[in-house]
DNA sequence: ATCGAATCGATACATTGTATCTAATAGATA
DNA sequence: TATCTATTAGATACAATGTATCGATTCGAT
């Protein structure tokens, strides 16, 4: 209250008992930040309600971040965290070493489907997931294919180029169904008849020909399978 | 003016003359938001902006958009329409044709890098993605290894994210200079304390092999490189 | 016990997407 | 040609957001 605040005393209201302030963190504000993208994506993803759900006002949270940005950029290092302690390949060969990266990657992406949405802004950087690059640069290196760490580093980019591409089509449809409120086989049937209609153009034979008669195998299977050759790619005549 | 406007005349200001209204189109609606987008970043495209640059008020676009989302939807799309004028890949091989598309879309990713931020969201539906999407199933089927749709559509959508994949490095650190206002090599040692300071922990040898040691080719001949690996899976053992 | 520094959060503000409403125009009808 | 109606332009308004500012409070050190 300031010194010299014209209000008379009697006319001044108390000040409200102030809640004892919740002990606030960085990880707690990721953890209610994630959960609320999880919930409703991240365009729910607000200082205010991310705050208010730590029982906090906004402002608050400016003691532990200098921007938005940072807490998203909080966010997917987290999720690159969650990828570490799931995909642990330190066993096996660089194959199944690979594998288990990049299933942990698509398995993270699909339970954070904003993950993917984020993956577009600035590089990442975080702890976590330089720690993720230096796992993925370890299992592609103990390819015996592999000489040098050019060539280690190119197939690295190279598979984690193929994961971040594969991983972007599923999650895209979860977000597309998310943001529409509708499930997924809704989601399908209210954009067929468009579809329909542009095949009936007769410009588009080779997509007619998917979707009249593609197996819609497992996106795992559909996955692994596209690694495999990634792979196959890989240990054949080289990248470098 | 409102038949029983209980202003005076007299004291009525005359209506001020409205400049004749510029004529709009969806076309030179997106033109602008693209020209906005590549000058300033995809947060310098607002409605607001937009219309204004047009000369009209931001109200207008609504004829020709229900949201703004619409408008982001048909920036990509416009993209995805220079990459088939650029990348018409008619003649040659298989392998020629696959790699003129990946090309064209590498270069539309760079000139736009804000596309690749798009790419994280709904799936792409719009004619002209259909349109590419449908140029590289055709490519992709030419391949003589390739047998029956369900092989050629997994090689395709493995062709893809490759692309997407390593398109995404590259416009993330275009976005990053762009974003922070700096130029790229003023970004780069601005992050590097910090990148020497990781390495220092000892916990990343591999990342410290690599940006020690890595030769950094030309990125068009890495992804050449990268994509020529995929090609090589696909050719061999196969996909399916 | 008192001072200084840190921190909390109320308030405020500019900017955004978009709903609503009024006024002006264009087209149709007489 | 004059009048009515439907369409459209744009002004205004509003709620939500990220964030700056600043007074008030609290805590630690003296």
């Amino acid at each position: 209250m300031s010194k010299n605040d014209p209000t008379l005393l009697w006319e001044r209201p108390e000040p409200q008992p102030r809640p004892a302030p919740v002990a606030l963190s960085r990880e707690s504000i990721v953890r209610v930040a994630i959960e609320r993208a999880d919930a409703e994506g991240l365009a729910a993803v607000t200082l205010r309600s991310v705050a208010g759900a730590l029982g906090a006002g906004p402002m608050r949270l400016y003691g532990y971040l200098k921007t938005k940005d940072e807490l998203l950029a909080l966010m997917v290092d987290a999720v690159y965290s969650e990828m570490l302690t799931e995909g642990d390949a330190a066993a096996g060969s660089w194959r199944a070493q690979v594998t288990a990266l990049a299933q942990a990657m698509r398995q993270a992406a699909l339970r954070h489907p904003w993950f993917v949405a984020l993956l577009g802004g600035r590089p990442h950087q975080g702890p976590n997931a330089l720690a993720f690059l230096e796992a993925m640069l370890a299992a592609v290196g103990n390819a015996p294919q592999l000489e040098g760490i050019d060539a280690i580093f190119q197939a690295t980019k190279l598979v984690n180029a193929y994961i971040l591409g594969t991983v972007r089509d599923e999650a895209a449809e979860a977000i597309a169904v998310q943001e529409s409120g509708l499930t997924k086989a809704e989601w399908q049937s209210a954009s067929w008849p468009y579809l329909e209609r542009m095949i009936a153009t007769g410009r588009f034979p080779m997509i007619a020909k998917v979707v009249r008669d593609v197996d819609h195998l497992s996106p795992e299977i559909v996955f692994i399978r596209g690694l495999d050759c990634v792979l196959n790619g890989i240990a054949g005549p080289g990248v470098g």
